[in-house]
DNA sequence: CCCTCGATAATCT
DNA sequence: GATTATCGAGGGT
């Protein structure tokens, strides 16, 4: 049957464990230009990552293991290869790829997706028509493929979520800047993106105030 | 186009 | 009690 042809071929190019447990910044760097595929009531989502931020262990103050596991964050010190999914601002998803080996805590923010497969369906998910809004920002991206705390801790080598390499060259500059929307770590640049692709997120770095009362 | 601000609740201290 | 890896509405330019 089509789906089941379908699924073969998302397995041939599905990303392995070995992929995620490398460093965190080139996990970052190396997911620009793939495709992340989401599953559901056997309809396809797909997008390309065309933007990152990497989150790099209990050193990084910008990271959500900092200072060491909590309840939270435990899903950051699996080995690489599952899902980390938070909830933040009383009302949005972020979704994370887990890096690195057990016990080390890290993972890849997805900021921004080009959609691909399952325009329509993103476009109701997000009630709004604009392409260009659909998926360029953390929590878009997760509204737009239906992610929320239920995939927190899946692997990506299942069958709900997972990224797959297209198998052709992309030709693409990836640009780097420091983190959006944090207010410690901001001397790393450990942000990256497509150049020039439409699809990658606005930027507004959070102007940084503090002592103030 | 730009900028400011409010929403809203899990999470941690 | 404070903060938050965000977004969209609203109003000004």
């Amino acid at each position: 049957m089509k789906f089941e042809v379908a699924k073969l071929s998302l397995d041939h190019r599905k990303l392995n464990q070995s992929f995620y447990l490398q460093p965190t910044l080139k996990v970052a760097r190396e997911l620009l230009g793939k495709i992340i595929v989401r599953q559901l009531d056997g309809k396809i989502l797909a997008g390309r990552i065309v933007e990152t931020e990497a989150y790099v262990g209990e050193n990084d103050p910008a990271c959500h293991a900092y200072g060491g596991m909590t309840p939270r964050n435990k899903i950051m010190y699996l080995p690489g290869g599952h899902a980390y999914v938070y909830f933040t601002y009383g009302m949005h998803y972020c979704f994370n790829v887990v890096t690195e080996k057990e016990g080390f805590p890290a993972a890849v923010l997805i900021r921004a997706v080009e959609p691909i497969e399952g325009i329509e369906i993103m476009k109701k998910f997000r009630n709004t028509d604009d392409i260009y809004n659909l998926t360029n920002g953390p929590a878009k991206f997760c509204q737009a493929f239906k992610i929320d705390k239920s995939l927190n801790g899946v692997s990506l080598l299942g069958d709900e979520i997972f990224i797959i390499d297209p198998g052709i060259e992309m030709q693409f500059k990836i640009g780097r800047s420091q983190r959006i929307g944090i207010s410690v770590g901001t001397d790393k640049k450990w942000r990256f993106f497509i150049q020039g692709n439409p699809f990658v997120s606005k930027v507004k770095i959070k102007p940084r105030i503090k002592n103030v009362k």
